[in-house]
DNA sequence: GTGAAAGCGCTAACAG
DNA sequence: CTGTTAGCGCTTTCAC
């Protein structure tokens, strides 16, 4: 591939200029421009990145990391990739199939390249990777929930609260007997959860009852077992909140199975909106996250840390999700047919169908706030 | 952060012997490498990727391109990663949000960083950054279908014989008004399905209705639309040939719109297996394509370029699909609920549930046939 | 407004 | 078995 010496020697005239040609770093006149211009279009020039980013030690590369591949992350992605290209750093998308060792190897991998960034939804604990991007004070982005002991910007929907808002729904249905699949506690996300369904049942003086909690159950498949379970309590549970997306799919199976209806056996809340819910008999009542505003704001951060200030300290913040009541809570308004729309939906949550949004919009000016690294500690979202 | 130099200042010798260490080029004595690991772990130091990528001219990366992400992709991917890995290259994934432009920027932003090859299933049509690549001979790999007019390794699965199979099989069932609804004709795999259920039609005697093929709905919303209007013809088709997942969505949603009850009113059968598909009643009947086999013998193709001769004639490999028989097409065997191993499934193709394979097992070794560019163009998958 | 030249951190002859 | 050294292709001082 031709180089910038080729186009130089056959522009007649020094590689500096074809550099600044190609750069505008610094005045060319207009004649030696069209020239350099022209040997380019000949040649078939690229400027060779990787020589670039080894003399001005930058990349203009983002990764982004996450444990799986779902509508969720796809959404993120957009917001990413949106933010990220009109700021001129191209994505590196790195999946780890929720697996922490291919994690580790893609952050290696992703710091050996010199990536100038990370934005990271951790697939589980801390590890030494981690720990050395964060020494080295590496610009790292945290998305979706935090590591313990790791002190990193974060932006997340604010758990608690979205978990409350959807018990607190049920109770207003008149459920008293609420079940609870929640994801491993691996995830400080999964704790905050089922934080907010206790305070829920605190606050409508329902006693907590540890049996209708089970966690650990992020896949779909342990899911699916957390829901047998929980319907073999007596009396049954009259509702479920269920913490995940991939568990969605596993308890509505389960339901199936044991034949209970929705929502007149047994009325349901889901976390995280997903592609297929729209193709769901009844239409899912779910809490749903600001997507495609995670992902934008997660990606400005990390430009932020790269181009500013390394070492400030950590950041925080942190998005209010959306109520979407719809049928299998008993609460919905019965519409029309689904929308279609979803694939193209570029705003911020993806459009949903027979929506009824309970609580504030997403806030469009995320709550940002200061947190030290002792602090971040003690308060996972 | 330390480099090749600082290691080898530290355990007091040359960079070279730093260098074959970390690269095991040559042979060096226990005393020198152990010093050499010794300083280089206690200065954290990770070879500069960079640096070494612009001195040999490699980079041990693999970009793979698509235009979606959805279940079909990931699972490519998995094949690819593994293949990939096991070759010591690193996968860049990159999404092209169906867009072609998007697209020449990713295969762009790809051979400007070096990447060694790339394996891409296409947006569209031909553009300048395809013809680029395949003029300097880059290591490019095409899957699931062609680019008319382009010339470069292909693997796919033989979509002609996996759409007669489907249509044969509701033909078999008794139908003989099919509706088709098929992807946009800018994909080579697109018509080569139309093709497919063509022949199905002549094979039985069935005069050909072009009012009945639907075409140009590669997206949920079209198809939604594109069922509309097939149901709408009198007398009304009681069976549905469906040409890929996004569609299958929206085929659904209009089925439901029309209250049409599957496989009763309308027999059913779609293409690409979806993660949802499980969680819809009745099971769907799909034409299942080698999702893992198609990513490890494209990365295996590319490899081979790279570190094979670049100018050999370009190859196309076929894969076969099969043919999941299920409830929607009226010729399913109920089963038991829907398994729910899939995402832990590493195997060739997604686990299934209720299953019955009616045409041979995906072929194990690939029938690989040469084809000079000439007579790839002319025949596209 | 332009060019010469010194590296960025690594690999790989070449020389010992 | 080990060290010296010349680049890979670019950016960027420095000098004109």
């Amino acid at each position: 591939m031709a180089t910038a010496r080729d186009v130089a020697r056959r522009a007649g005239v020094s590689t500096s200029t074809v550099s600044h040609v190609f750069n505008g770093t610094r005045g060319v006149s207009k004649k030696l421009r069209d020239r350099v211009l022209a040997a380019s279009d000949e040649l078939g020039f690229e400027p060779n990145i990787v020589a670039r980013t080894l003399k001005t030690n930058q990349s203009r590369t983002l990764g982004f990391v996450v444990p799986d591949v779902n509508a969720f992350y796809i959404d993120v992605l957009r917001g990413v990739e949106d933010v990220a290209g009109a700021a001129g750093y191209a994505v590196m998308f790195c999946h780890t199939h929720d697996d922490p060792t291919q994690e580790q190897n893609y952050l290696r991998l992703l710091r050996a390249r010199r990536a100038d960034g990370i934005i990271l939804s951790p697939a589980g604990t801390y590890h030494d990777e981690l720990d050395r991007l964060s020494r080295s004070a590496y610009p790292l982005v945290l998305f979706d929930c935090s590591v313990p002991g790791l002190s990193a910007d974060l932006v997340a929907v604010d758990n608690e609260p979205a978990a409350h808002m959807a018990v607190a729904h049920l109770i207003e249905k008149g459920h008293r007997r609420i079940g609870m699949v929640s994801g491993d506690y691996v995830f400080s996300s999964s704790e905050r959860r089922v934080r907010g369904y206790r305070r829920a049942l605190e606050e409508a003086g329902i006693p907590f009852d540890e049996s209708l909690v089970v966690s650990g159950a992020s896949r779909a498949d342990l899911s699916r077992r957390a829901v047998l379970e929980l319907m073999s309590r007596s009396p049954r549970p009259t509702a479920l909140f269920v913490g995940n997306n991939q568990m969605t799919a596993g308890a509505m199976i389960a339901l199936q199975e044991l034949g209970l209806a929705v929502p007149d056996d047994v009325a349901y809340v889901g976390f995280d909106d997903v592609d297929w819910a729209s193709f769901l008999r009844p239409q899912m009542t779910m809490v749903a996250q600001p997507t495609y505003e995670i992902g934008r704001t997660a990606t400005q951060m990390v430009i932020d840390r790269i181009e500013g200030d390394p070492d400030r300290p950590a950041r925080r913040v942190s998005l209010e999700a959306k109520l979407m009541v719809r049928e299998s809570s008993g609460g919905g308004v019965s519409l029309a047919p689904a929308s279609l729309a979803q694939t193209q939906d570029r705003t911020s949550s993806r459009r949903l169908p027979s929506e009824r949004v309970v609580l504030a919009e997403a806030a469009r000016r995320p709550r940002v706030r200061a947190a030290g690294p002792v602090r971040a500690r003690q308060q996972p979202m």
